[in-house]
DNA sequence: CGCTGTCTTGAGAGTCCTCAACCGTGGTGG
DNA sequence: CCACCACGGTTGAGGACTCTCAAGACAGCG
């Protein structure tokens, strides 16, 4: 492959850039597992070297941040392997996680000339970096890139709203069972879902605390509505009722 | 001018589609005050009766919803004149408004094939109205729309991730302080804003009760940073004060 | 084996919600 | 002309959900 930036056996540190030296593959958008899921599915196979030359390929440890909120917005990333988290901070301290980037997303929608987010490795990550002017170069030279693009963005925006309904007016009890539903979705076929981020984590992403989350875990787990599976899997005993809670629709 | 679906006396009703007749007026883009301001400036004045004849105008009255969540997508909208409020329900009828659109907003872009959410009208509404097919013709004629819309919908994330953490992780008084300087920045050059929707609208927007909103608003009134300026009009006596509030800074 | 970090559980406190009364305005009709 | 009602807004009292603070359990690791 290419460029890690730093061994998986670094100590996880936030606020840490990584960089990254060019990537010498240029086939490696061939093999690229997120490529189907991902904005490049708009490029055709024969036009992959061009795409694969504008992209760099970096390595990001778990814990560690790549995008920090305010700076320069040089770069757009896609994420190949790996979660990301991507937050907000207040002065204070306060952080709210807007999403969980997963294989196949695009980093950099939400971007004027600075980045208006930080993100950070959930897990080990493998990240597509693209700048700025290549990533323009690539619009030009192929529209249905762009039309992918919007699409990408709109469904953020329906994801974006779907979470702003769960952060104004679900209980704290219907924001977990949402939680493990929209988990649930991304592990197909499966009653096993898994939760590579902390408790933390999605405390900052329901706009809960990590207790409110971990007793309201508890509780559903009391209910028999879940189930521990190991690590940080979860497995799903019943999914309508739980579907039932995420929509309020049950106690 | 054109159509008027239902006269301004008609008792506002909740979910009632507007429907209206063809645009005879071919030139009303060229008059029209929010192009400026909305995906429209990505045309050249030389194909605006193209774009003119692309669209349908519609008038739509106070309390009027145009978008039903759920239903099929088959328009977008443009927001020419008023302000239009979008929202979500939960089955139990909880609300979360998504946002308040004004002048140049463009509706539809978080869309598959059904609205993700509802629209309606807060105060006296003028919109252009689009075909899904005609909008789609329109995107493969002008590429530079096709961009003017990534940067909308970019532009409308943003927004979406400032709300989401508005929602997560500010107390009452910051999202109100919040919502004040975000209608204050829609009135350049006063330090007057307007309110033109309802408490239980500005509630259901901060993820709040009416009463909450109206007990911070007395107690900013009795600290004296904002005042009363008539009708449906605030006057901001202390804007940097504000500001520090909105993002934690200040008690 | 003890350390550290994450997670869990408990008790009390606080912010915001719920319920309720009251006020002011605008429209209606006797 | 004014009583009446509807509606939006304000204010108060009490309660509930979630947060804060704190201690303990558990696993990973040097």
């Amino acid at each position: 492959m290419s460029d890690l930036p730093s061994p998986g056996q670094e100590p996880p540190r936030r606020f840490v850039v990584q960089t990254a030296r060019t990537a010498s593959d240029m086939a490696h958008c061939a093999k690229c597992g997120a490529r189907a899921q991902s904005v490049c599915s708009a490029i055709e196979d024969h036009d992959l070297d061009r795409l694969g030359s504008s992209a760099i390929q970096m390595n990001v440890p778990p814990g560690c941040s790549f995008i920090e909120d305010g700076s320069d917005a040089i770069d757009f990333f896609n994420v190949t392997e790996g979660t990301v988290k991507l937050y907000k901070l207040l002065p204070d301290g306060r952080r709210q996680i807007m999403g969980f980037a997963g294989p196949g997303h695009f980093l950099g929608l939400a971007v004027s000339d600075q980045y208006a987010f930080g993100a950070e490795a959930v897990d080990q990550v493998r990240l597509c970096r693209f700048s700025r002017p290549r990533l323009h170069r690539l619009l030009d030279d192929f529209p249905r890139l762009e039309r992918r693009l919007l699409k990408e963005a709109s469904n953020e925006l329906v994801a974006a709203q779907n979470q702003m309904l769960l952060l104004g007016r679900k209980t704290a009890r219907e924001r977990v069972a949402s939680f493990l539903l929209e988990r649930w979705n991304r592990c197909p076929q499966t009653d096993v879902l898994s939760l590579p981020m902390t408790r933390t984590d999605i405390a900052d992403y329901l706009g809960l605390t990590i207790e409110t989350v971990s007793r309201t875990l508890s509780t559903l787990r009391r209910e028999k509505l879940i189930a521990d599976a190991g690590g940080h899997n979860l497995r799903i005993l019943d999914g309508e009722r739980l579907a039932e809670l995420a929509e309020g629709e049950a106690s």
